[in-house]
RNA sequence: GACCCUAUCGUCUAGUGGUUGAGGACACCGCUCUUUCAAGGCGGUAACACGGGUUCGAAUCCCGUUAGGGUCGCCA
């Protein structure tokens, strides 16, 4: 029989990045396997379930490349869904919660007290076959001595998570439950209730948790938790997915970088650690310049759109070409997109501004008849291309009897307003001759303005 | 308080009784390259939590201690 596993967040308006992991790693099981990967949103309390809760988890999966076979088409539960196990959401399968506590009530494996239903749990300590973390023997704590039955309805008629958990799991066909190590805890009440209903419980691979840097447990408030912020930052997907898949696993091979589809040939839950794992972001950094170093410029392109946007710049006030020459400049120098717009602005707008420390040092009266010089040779160049360009400074500063960078620095300034950024010379050709001789005009001009003797 | 899981460089990890004076990566520190900043190249610092066993031999197996994490809800 093929797998089937599922990833079944409850809508909280944000998803965690430990969530998010857990998706990754229940997604690549079943793209592995050639298996089914069911989205399910748990979502009893209606109260705290929207739309946009809803969205936040759909679009974060759909963001990070994480397909679901099964599940809601969008975060409307109006708009239905895909597959045959519907439906997806918890709040449209009460009638079968409810019907399902009838069944062990009238089994005599449930009864009502006080308003709720409980649950008869045996008494035996419960043995859990662990895929990842192996044989667990179970012994019931104090409280569960004193009594270890436990609430499966609410007394307004909801049930609580153990039941729907266990019902959806068992009504899906789910083949294999991929959960965060906190649920192992859970494991007994949850294989206990199968047994109730008179199925094998699936297998069960419980997976270790993500840590702060600092090893304390990451909470919702912890920066760095919710996927959105990685988003934000601009951090490529294959990148995250990357990292995330290194956190409790590892292809053991000494290899870091990754594509998703390597990871997904070599993934399987006997490589998957026991122990907790910090998040490091400067890992994460890395390994995301892995990714966009080398990907394609195409999908560079794709990933940076959205954060020039982001900072005002309009894409589409320029030629496709033009835009994809200025971001080939920056392709092998960001590590996050969200690093684009202060390192490339220059491309695309008019009129530059200085950063005034280095507009002090480089505008200066000695400097004057050196961009003068320049600006001369940039007029004569009969090809205004990078490698031309090169020559003319190389020459240039032999004639004028200074190093490279004394004519690099100022023109570097004049042209882009910064002190860092891409190559000067591949970076003047995609602005072309025509705004370099302005912008090195603007620059002579400033110095002309404070330095009358010049 | 009870129960469960875990323990190799600062971090992520390789390692499943002998080929390990413990390997890789990130970070860090040098050097180098260089039109800025990065990146790259070369080199370096750095770990088997502790204590008992078992064994000819233990990072690897067992027990304990300590530490970290998790669970014990009419939250999920």
């Amino acid at each position: 029989m093929s797998c089937r596993v599922r990833f079944a967040p409850s809508p909280t308006g944000f998803l965690h990045i430990g969530g998010a992991r857990t998706a990754l790693f229940n997604w690549l099981y079943a793209r592995h396997m050639g298996g089914c990967f069911v989205l399910r949103i748990e979502d009893t309390d209606a109260a705290r379930s929207t739309q946009e809760a809803v969205d936040v988890i759909t679009e974060g999966l759909r963001w990070l490349g994480l397909d679901w076979d099964e599940g809601p088409v969008s975060g409307d539960a109006t708009q239905g869904s895909k597959g045959g196990h519907g439906p997806y959401f918890q709040s449209q399968r009460q009638a079968i919660y409810q019907r399902r506590a009838r069944e062990l009530i009238d089994k005599g494996l449930a009864y009502e007290q006080d308003g709720v239903v409980r649950f008869r749990m045996e008494r035996e300590p419960v043995v859990i076959d662990d895929l990842v973390v192996g044989e667990v023997r179970r012994e019931l704590t104090d409280r569960e001595a004193v009594d270890p039955n436990f609430v499966i309805v609410r007394s307004d008629g909801q049930p609580v998570f153990h039941l729907v958990n266990v019902v959806d799991d068992l009504e899906m066909g789910i083949t294999h439950v991929i959960r965060g190590e906190d649920h192992l805890s859970n494991t007994p009440k949850h294989i206990a209730l199968f047994r109730a209903f008179g199925v094998s419980p699936p297998a069960y691979a419980h997976i270790p948790l993500i840590l702060n840097s600092n090893g304390t447990k990451m909470s919702k408030r912890d920066t760095g938790a919710s996927l959105s912020s990685y988003i934000e930052a601009g951090y490529a997907p294959e990148g995250i997915v990357n990292y995330l898949s290194l956190l409790g696993w590892s292809p053991k091979d000494d290899r870091e970088v990754l594509s998703t589809e390597e990871i997904i040939r070599l993934f399987d839950l006997p490589q998957i650690h026991r122990h907790n794992a910090r998040f490091d972001v400067n890992k994460l950094h890395w390994i995301n310049y892995e990714h966009i170093r080398t990907m394609p410029q195409a999908r560079f392109n794709e990933l940076a759109r959205p954060h020039l946007l982001e900072s005002g710049i309009d894409p589409s006030r320029f030629s496709d070409d033009y835009i994809s020459a200025a971001l080939a400049t920056c392709k092998e120098k960001i590590k996050v997109f969200s690093e684009l717009p202060g390192f490339a602005d220059f491309y695309f707008t008019e009129t530059v501004h200085y950063d005034a420390e280095a507009a002090q040092k480089q505008l200066t009266e000695s400097n004057l008849p050196r961009l003068r010089r320049l600006r001369e040779a940039m007029t004569e160049l009969p090809e205004f291309n990078a490698e031309a360009i090169q020559q003319t400074f190389k020459s240039l500063a032999k004639e004028l009897g200074v190093k490279v960078g004394v004519l690099v620095h100022p023109v570097r300034l004049a042209c882009t307003g910064k002190t860092v950024g891409p190559s000067l010379y591949h970076l003047m050709e995609v602005l072309g001759r025509e705004r370099v001789l302005h912008r090195l005009e603007q620059a002579i001009a400033v110095i002309e303005k404070s330095c009358p003797t010049g």
